[in-house]
DNA sequence: GGCCGTTTCGCGGAACCTAA
DNA sequence: TTAGGTTCCGCGAAACGGCC
């Protein structure tokens, strides 16, 4: 289950701090694919030439990278990226407090790469430093009611809690600058090793077709953007569509988990 | 290592919205 | 009114992790 790092070769970074890079072979031809692979048709690129249907409360931005990239023979949904990711910050605050280098999960860290660890151990000690606040953020009773402890019948839940990892409850979670400071640090953990195949294992969707190792130019802007929207657009959009969905779904602020209003 | 409770994944479809 | 598209939601299954 474990990826195997130690095939790729280290070698000098711009920054201080030294990462594994894969040799990859030149990216100029396209000897290598079929024409199955060469297709550069995202799964839903024939829905956008229309304009007709709901109108979406995504940016622009969000629907074309996430339409960029393919998982069987969609594009991944947005509640997908989402649940992925504050599911998996949650896990790695709990693994952080427990001292725990995760070696799985979409946050896995490999110890024999001097990079990824860093980067850990800059988010843990981050966690750490905060340990009283992050240990009760992380538990899973604050999630939505789909997730952990909150979702099992019977047991008290908080009255402002989400059914879903829908925009409020997105919203909420990041109404804190605790927060979105660990989010950035856990997103430079997820994304130390900017290599297509290393994320695809991560994310568990592709950049392409290709199905050898090999990937077009294209492939590492597209994580590019990725990252560029997970760390700052996401945000944004949250922040500007927060103040209608709470308006329109009448949440009253006393019923929010008074942890994530401070 | 096996068991078992907890947590996470992610599918499928209902509900909703709006252009035609 | 219909059809096409998006978002929300519930829940079964799989994975994880603690305990013995």
């Amino acid at each position: 289950m474990d990826n195997n790092y130690s095939d790729l070769e280290l070698e000098p970074c711009s920054s201080e701090q030294s990462f594994p890079t894969t040799v990859y072979e030149d990216y100029t031809t396209t000897h290598n694919y079929t024409l199955d692979t060469l297709d550069p048709q995202p799964p839903g690129m024939a829905r956008l030439k229309k304009n007709r249907g709901r109108k979406s409360k995504n940016s622009q931005t969000e629907i074309s990278i996430l339409y960029s990239f393919f998982r069987g023979q969609k594009c991944p949904k947005k509640e997908y990226i989402r649940c992925k990711i504050i599911r998996g910050q949650k896990r790695a605050i709990r693994h952080a407090l427990n001292g725990k280098i995760p070696t799985t999960t979409i946050h896995k860290v490999n110890k024999e790469n001097e990079g990824e660890l860093n980067y850990w151990n800059d988010f843990a000690n981050h966690t750490i430093d905060n340990d009283e606040f992050f240990l009760e953020m992380s538990k899973t009773v604050n999630g939505p009611k789909t997730d952990g402890a909150a979702r099992r019948k019977g047991e008290p839940v908080s009255p402002g809690i989400q059914k879903s990892f829908n925009d409020v409850f997105c919203a909420q979670y990041f109404n804190n600058d605790l927060v979105i400071e660990n989010y950035k640090l856990y997103l430079d953990v997820i994304f130390s090793l900017m290599e297509p195949e290393n994320l695809i294992k991560r994310f568990d969707f592709s950049c392409c077709k290709s199905e050898d190792r090999n990937h077009f130019p294209d492939c590492h802007r597209k994580w590019n953007d990725l990252k560029d929207y997970l760390k700052e657009g996401i945000l944004k959009d949250l922040t500007e569509n927060s103040t209608n969905d709470l308006e329109t779904e009448s949440i009253e602020i006393q019923d929010l988990d008074p942890l994530l209003l401070e």
